[in-house]
DNA sequence: ATCAAGTATTCTGTATGCAGCATAATTACA
DNA sequence: TGTAATTATGCTGCATACAGAATACTTGAT
């Protein structure tokens, strides 16, 4: 009575069932990518004829993509004109940053007092294959993992809505945050907050994590901030 | 360079130019409202050859705009079968109000550093209009009120980003806080809360303020919790 | 009478077509 | 030669058409 879905479809436990996919969905996910890939730069005008054919598929599902995609906040549609790559000014990622800080900061506090042992283990994991990766200056490797990390902490809360909120944000700055870590110093600094953070979970220590998390946004917004 | 927006487009100060709209922002909003209205119960099915004469337009527009409440998290669509209504569970909820009382406080922490008076002042107006309606027991009016105050102080912040992410979150839960609100008590309650929150504004007491919307917040989850 | 299989119908997903707006191109004129 | 007006092109917004899937219905058998 509560939610029909998933009780009588014959999914067992962990196993999905095949997930149909729609044009949409998969337009909209290879959009996203263009757009944090960098082939589809800000302000650029999406026009749907290209992109349909560069893609193979016909105007009417690129379009539902794009609607989703404005919806998220990463395009932006003019009426009759069309829609273009949503362009962010500092101001803009010094707003996102601010919710983003809070929901984190949220997300790490309820990860310390409820995620399980095991969880906060895989964490680590990621921190430490992320670490090989910085070893290497394997930066795209790294950069996924730093993202995996963030969503992973969130993630331990529980709390899908949070998870939710947290990556349209994420998704957002996902770009600038890419183009920001370039430099060696910056870098460096990046990964040390990465590591006092692991730390804070493994000790679940609330306040230091929300503390480190506060830090690592601040200089984030730093870092992104000369690359607008 | 930040925003190419508002710089040569002739509307003049405040004056907000025709604004072309589409059929489907048009349909979005109409969609938005029977869901909040409950003429769309959780659940329920939207059928896109009815829903779409009910209004008037082809499904087209239509589907965009539903693809666009997917996102918002107000439908569910399942390939091939169609968009229900989304129905939230108590865990649900709980999550919304969890995410929302982070936000509402961050909102009600920058409105009192950096809100003018004058925005202030206009919420303090928004605020005794509704104790009016509360006197008068005109639930819907005050109801109205209640979310516009909410939005409002949110609003004071200046962070645009944050107003996005509350609006959709709030949008979630309108109409079961809606319902939540019947009786005498609860709503009595509820209007105790308010009054504190505005006094804790207009002194621009933020910790105060936060405390209070905290405790709003939680007493919300509780008067909602019955009704699922 | 109940259940299974097969058929029919309804609805979604996608493609295409057409009208209207916006912009680019062209021409006329100063 | 520069600018204004006009034409032409391209692209978006919406509607419709068609194919395939899902559900409802019917029929037959046990």
């Amino acid at each position: 009575m509560s939610n029909d879905v998933g009780t009588m479809d014959g999914s067992a436990e962990g196993i999905p069932r095949i997930m149909r996919r729609t044009l949409h969905d998969e337009v909209l996910e290879r959009l996203r990518d263009m757009i944090i890939e960098g082939r589809l730069t800000p302000g650029q005008r999406i026009n749907e004829g290209v992109v349909g054919a560069q893609l193979g598929v016909s105007r009417t599902p690129l379009r539902e993509a794009i609607k989703t995609l404005a919806s998220e906040g990463l395009v932006e549609i003019q009426p009759a004109k069309g829609a273009i790559v949503r362009r962010f000014s500092a101001f803009d990622m010094k707003n996102i940053l601010e919710v983003l800080k809070t929901l984190e900061e949220l997300g790490g506090r309820m990860a310390c007092a409820l995620a399980p042992d095991e969880t906060i283990a895989e964490i680590r994991g990621l921190h430490d294959a992320m670490m090989r990766y910085y070893a290497s200056r394997n930066r795209l490797e790294y950069f996924k993992l730093n993202q995996a990390i963030h969503s992973a902490i969130v993630a331990a809360s529980g709390n899908e809505v949070l998870v939710e909120m947290h990556g349209t944000l994420q998704a957002r700055i996902k770009r600038l945050r890419f183009i920001g870590n370039e430099g060696e110093v910056k870098w460096a600094d990046a990964v040390a907050e990465h590591e006092q953070m692991i730390e804070a979970l493994e000790r679940r220590d609330a306040d230091q994590l929300a503390t480190v998390i506060r830090i690592h946004m601040e200089s984030t917004r730093l870092r992104v901030h000369d690359v607008l």
